[in-house]
RNA sequence: GUCCCCAUCGUCUAGCCCGGUUAGGACACUACCCUUUCACGGUAAGAACCGGGGUUCGAAUCCCCGUGGGGACGCCA
């Protein structure tokens, strides 16, 4: 068999999302896994909706999650121009072979296909035989002279000798449409294969632009990893069977295949989604981790105008690198780090200032910490049980108020490891401060 | 309304094609362990074959009918 060429072809008429994102990494997969070919057509034919931004943003969107185009805007190939906008005399001849056919009419200025009625019947990849019969005939050229979905897409598929076409089963019902335009043209039909749809996670119907979590940018933007995501889409509708779920890309290029492919709508889970990402970020080496995490936290002005250490930054990431699910909740995590005016959680104060007496304690931890060694989290460890010894406390009598003292919650990473990365000027520091507005005494 | 597709834990799914499983995994949830916090990690528990008819010694698996869910019915894509 020659070789596979399939392609994606959105419409930039809103912001790319979840649904259009895995229809195109199916493809993507599909064409990668049989070293086929990957072509991107934009769908532009409807001049009211298309915007040059939305463009941008698929463009940016596929590239973001790794999906490079073997053909397409950019790149170029045999079968171009790859703009449906730019198409215009290819659909003028097509359109003449069927008028010449005696296949058209004009009807109220536009320009209707005659259809032959005879039940449509493809072989579908994913879903088997499915039947159709459409019933009537359907315009293919606007009256204001612009050719119409169903005629430019059948064109182009023809055109640029695609072999299989990979898009969602809300496409399925219009099948019929596109066969009897294939047969019109005398042409074979293409392999079809109709995903399943991505419904929306609450309430019914599926995924669209505007739900909750539905935009692909938006995870760029909060720091998700591009991988996580793939591998968390390509999960909704296929499985590998062998109960694998991270797994990097070349594994499941190597495992994808149109079979593997269910049959029933799924639905979106963000819950398994930030699961998926955090196992990616801890999984990262620091040598990738810290510099990634270092960038999102610049773009998004965590650092203002200091500039930072950057032994002292790569302490306090890798310390806090299996705290977070994304890179968004980055600056939330370390920002007490960074700045001597973090918050005091007040319900955190209020359950370390009920216990016993926190504020000797803390007294106690800074007199012993004068000559404690902050080279590990080991020998602080040490220094702070030895204190509990000599005292006849606890650990946690000191861990609590210490804690909060330095950092203001009362959550976060390995307490010793916050002291040793903040050091004992700064945590000494702290917890006089914190003596100072929270002492009982005058 | 007409047509098309689908149906296993709350969610994503394996098993179905080629009938015989304690119906498996993951997320989420719960408990315990670890860390005297939280998270991570570990262990354990709970949790599903939509309903009804067939076929069969035997049905999640094959067939039919219901029901439910989804989609399409534009001079949108």
């Amino acid at each position: 068999m020659s070789q596979v060429r399939v392609r994606f072809a959105p419409s930039p008429t809103g912001f790319f999302h979840i649904g259009s994102a895995r229809t195109a990494l199916f493809n993507w997969l599909y064409a990668r896994h049989t070293g086929g070919v990957f072509i991107l057509r934009i769908e532009d034919t409807d001049k009211e909706r298309n915007s040059e931004e939305f463009l941008r943003v698929i463009y940016d969107s596929l590239r973001w999650l790794g999906m490079d185009w073997d053909e397409g805007p950019g790149v170029g190939g045999s079968f171009g121009p790859y703009r449906q906008s730019e198409r215009a005399p290819i659909y003028r001849d097509y359109l003449e072979r069927l008028r010449s056919a005696g296949r058209t009419y004009e009807k109220d200025g536009a320009t209707f296909f005659r259809i032959s009625g005879e039940p449509q019947v493809i072989d579908d990849a994913i879903r088997g035989r499915v039947e159709r019969t459409e019933e009537k005939d359907f315009v293919i050229v606007r009256s204001d002279g612009n050719p119409v979905f169903h005629f430019v897409n059948v064109v182009d598929d023809l055109a640029m000798r695609v072999t299989h076409v990979i898009r969602g089963e809300d496409h399925l019902s219009n099948t019929s449409k596109h066969t009897e335009l294939f047969r019109a043209f005398g042409a074979p039909l293409p392999v079809y294969a109709h995903i399943p749809l991505i419904l929306k996670q609450n309430g019914p119907g599926k995924m669209s632009k505007r739900d909750q979590g539905a935009l692909i940018e938006e995870y760029q933007r909060r720091g998700f990893q591009p991988e996580a995501l793939v591998n968390f889409l390509c999960l909704l509708g296929w499985s590998p069977k062998n109960d694998a779920e991270k797994m990097p890309l070349e594994e499941i290029i190597r495992l994808f295949d149109l079979p593997g492919i269910n049959q029933s709508n799924a639905r979106f889970d963000e819950r398994k989604l930030a699961h998926m990402n955090m196992a990616y970020l801890h999984d990262m080496p620091a040598a990738r981790y810290v510099p990634l995490a270092r960038g999102f936290l610049e773009r998004g002005g965590f650092f203002g105008t200091t500039p930072v250490d950057a032994d002292y930054l790569r302490e306090v990431l890798t310390l806090c690198q299996v705290k977070v699910r994304s890179l968004e909740e980055l600056p939330a995590a370390i920002g007490f780090f960074f700045r001597e005016d973090f918050a005091i959680d007040p319900k955190a104060r209020d359950k370390v200032l009920a216990k016993g007496d926190p504020c000797a304690r803390l007294r106690e931890l800074r007199a012993a910490l004068e000559q404690a060694d902050f080279s590990t989290d080991a020998t602080l460890e040490a220094a702070v049980q030895a204190l509990a010894v000599q005292q006849g406390m606890q650990t946690a009598d000191y861990i609590h108020p210490g804690r909060l003292a330095v950092s203001g919650v009362s959550a976060g990473p390995t307490f010793y490891g916050i002291f040793r990365v903040l050091g004992r000027e700064r945590v000494q520091r702290r917890i006089d401060r914190f003596l100072a507005s929270h002492s009982p005494t005058p």
